[in-house]
DNA sequence: CTGCGGTAGAGACAATATGCCGCAGCCCCT
DNA sequence: AGGGGCTGCGGCATATTGTCTCTACCGCAG
């Protein structure tokens, strides 16, 4: 039969390259694109049952790909990866359609395992855990709410600092770094 | 015309109170639930606009109450607020079908605006008003959080620190400081 | 009484972060 | 071509943190 077919669109020379290695290893079919157009096109031509997008592809995000993917089959699972994760980024591409969105780094049993679990699931499963909730750190606070008033308009920087009231550059500075882990 | 009906489903007394307070002020009708039981009710006997439900009900999530909600009435709009923020609750939340997904500290501004609009809406005359609510500054939200944790904690400042993850100095020397005007 | 473990307040110094400058490159619009 | 917005980034003075250290206070077990 025939084997399952991923699209990888990672913009990250290294990583696409483990990534697909790692794909290929576990017997799928795997086509990568590093930017929008190459994704689109492949979008076009092929069918795809799985499909990995990196949420940060240079300036866009790669969330415009959901539409046309699941256009083009609609049971296909998605899953976004990011190194810049955020509830408001997370909370936007589940809305859109993707299935599940995972935090980089993971590794590729993790990637496979958010990519596969079953949608189906029913709340019953994930909530004996809903008691040990520690607060946010206030870094991990800061950058939630960053992110929050970064995606209410439309990732423009220098609006956000003003709204936040702080320095563009000091924004700026922020961004660049990695969200805190929890 | 008839006002619009929120049901606020949240456990912790003095937040419930000034959300609702909050909400009356802004002229909606406002039903109060402080946990599932309540909420189920309420959902049984009354058509809601918009549901407002706390993450943490005691043990339980509040996920549970998306469903009866949207079997009631499936055009209501769904917040799930949360003291404890993650990306995978927020993934879980929107896919059992909640509209938005929300962290405190949060004023009534923002949590209204996350009720009422969606960004994704490709109905671009959804808003009558504008909406434009400007959101905290992060020195305001950073003095609210460490505000409710240290209160969590009796005043423990070393606790507290602990939990936020920040050296015990710091939180010290910021305590020492008064509250950020917004 | 004394020691142990926890907490609080504070000084000192180094490591970072931030505010503020300026500059160059891009776009979009007129 | 110019004006005005946004972005990325270097440099530098200043402000805020992280760390370490000391002192002191409190409750409690030994």
């Amino acid at each position: 039969m025939d084997k399952e077919h991923i699209l990888l669109v990672e913009d990250d020379e290294v990583f696409s390259r483990v990534m697909t290695r790692a794909l290929l290893h576990r017997d799928y079919e795997v086509s990568h694109a590093a930017n929008e157009d190459e994704a689109l096109l492949l979008i076009k031509s092929t069918l795809f049952n799985y499909a990995i997008l990196d949420l940060n592809l240079g300036g866009h995000t790669s969330l415009g790909l959901i539409a046309p993917l699941k256009q083009n089959n609609p049971s296909s699972r998605i899953l976004i990866l990011t190194g810049y994760a955020s509830i408001t980024t997370a909370v936007e591409a589940i809305k859109l359609g993707a299935d599940n969105y995972l935090a980089k780094p993971a590794d590729a049993d993790e990637i496979l395992g958010a990519l596969l679990l079953d949608k189906n699931q029913t709340n019953a499963a994930a909530h004996p855990e809903a008691t040990h909730h520690e607060p946010m750190s206030v870094r991990r606070l800061e950058w939630e709410h960053i992110q929050k008033v970064l995606n209410e308009h439309d990732g423009n920087i220098s609006e956000t600092a003003r709204q936040l009231k702080m320095h563009r550059r000091t924004l700026q500075r922020k961004l660049q770094k990695r969200p805190v882990a929890k």
